[in-house]
DNA sequence: TCAAAAGTGTTATCATTACACCCATGG
DNA sequence: CCATGGGTGTAATGATAACACTTTTGA
């Protein structure tokens, strides 16, 4: 290899935050329980050591399937975590990722370091390894940053799905106390122009709601005329 | 050391992305011309390898002066990299911050592995070595959605500013092609209420201007209470 | 008195909020 | 025929955009 320079070298792990939406109403975070040391038998976010050949990415991929069995599923960068002291083995610098998924549609399996894995709720976690702690609360906030301008989430609903649906979801990612306002709730949903209507429900007794499905296509139209909108306005602060 | 575990690890980097704004007009970025190889002679952020026993940002802080000179800046982590082949040296895992400063306020002087610095216009960057031209992009986005919606760049005026300079500013950051609005612009940042009347311009030819001064305790506080109120509205798409 | 930049009035339009009400279905 | 959600009308308020106008200064 040329130019190879030598310096002592840190670790470097990835970890998953992991949301998994059930039945809508109650947003659930995957943990492993340690197989071993440190910090065996306390509840971590799945990971682990980057291979030399992979990608961050793929690394984070690999390590949360071997760990929990999970697959299949769009995670994003969230933050590099450095502190020095953060894990008793020495130098370890760690890149986390999230991503938010239903949970029904990804069952879970012990194997490789973990010694259990189970969905927590967001709301009761109990201490966690390492600074994971730390990383689970700024997944958290930047879920709930993002949900509040890009349509995610649609994804974790069934295929077609009533604005009710989408509403509970919403009102779950965000964990509000009351439930948000049910007229003004559609009318800014619709507005936006990115669902079509695609039939009703059936057997229920109440009157049916309409089915609606998420348009892709439009949503990435508007998305980019929408970025010209606000290069034109120049400022917006939301604070 | 307890519980060490062998791996072949990665090495660690920091780079930095540092804007600089020149008279509210001009949108630059610092660069180094490299001393060694590889990429000998080519342009390339400022950076190096993490110590073992140093934070991310204390690394970030300390290439940034050893190679520049420029020093007392807020940096903020943009994203890390790790595509396998970014360095032809071998892996390199690469953690990115930037900043934006008043370019003015930080004279730049080469050392170390930088045969020159430059401040290079935003909108005219040569090719750059490694991967570094994918993490210029990816802060100048940063950096444009992140002056919507903080207050940042008031610090990159002088202690008492005009909203002409202000709005300056905001158009130099934002690359817009047309001037925008004065009358909403002055509107819209004085609403916030952020900002406190100082005094008055003095000695020019044309009506003076009133000079104003960026409150950060009233900031802080409407920050506060502004996140309440995005809680309470639930969903808010901006696209 | 003029050029230059600062600063203001005003209107039309659109988005947001809040509240009350009607509708369709199965049991 | 009623309980249960689904779905709509509307008015008050506030934010945004667009444009034209007045003010104050030094030269």
């Amino acid at each position: 290899m040329p130019y190879t320079y030598e310096y002592p070298r840190p670790s470097v792990t990835v970890d998953c935050v992991i949301f998994g939406l059930q039945e809508s109403t109650q947003l659930k975070v995957l943990l492993i329980q340690r197989a071993h040391e440190p910090f065996k038998d306390a509840w971590a976010l799945p990971g682990g050591f980057v291979d030399m050949d992979e990608d961050l990415e793929t690394a984070a991929l690999r390590e949360l399937e071997e760990e929990t069995g999970v697959r299949d599923v769009f995670i994003e960068q969230l933050y590099s975590f450095g502190q020095p002291t953060r894990d008793p083995r020495g130098r370890v610098i760690s890149i986390a990722y999230y991503a938010l998924v239903n949970l029904a549609q990804h069952p879970v399996k012990a194997a490789s370091d973990a010694k259990t894995v189970k969905w927590f709720d967001v709301n009761k976690l109990p201490p966690l390894a390492f600074d994971h702690n730390e990383i689970m609360e700024m997944a958290i906030n930047r879920l709930q940053a993002k949900v509040r301008y890009q349509p995610i989430g649609f994804e974790l609903l069934p295929e077609k799905f009533t604005l009710t649906q989408l509403q509970k979801l919403y009102e779950t990612i965000l964990g509000v106390e009351q439930p948000l306002n049910k007229r003004n709730f559609r009318t800014r949903i619709l507005d936006m122009g990115v669902l079509k209507e695609v039939g009703r429900q059936e057997g229920v007794a109440h009157r049916p709601a309409k089915l609606y499905s998420f348009d892709k296509d439009k949503y990435e139209e508007l998305a980019k005329s929408k970025y010209k909108d606000l290069i034109k306005r120049g400022v917006d602060f939301e604070i």
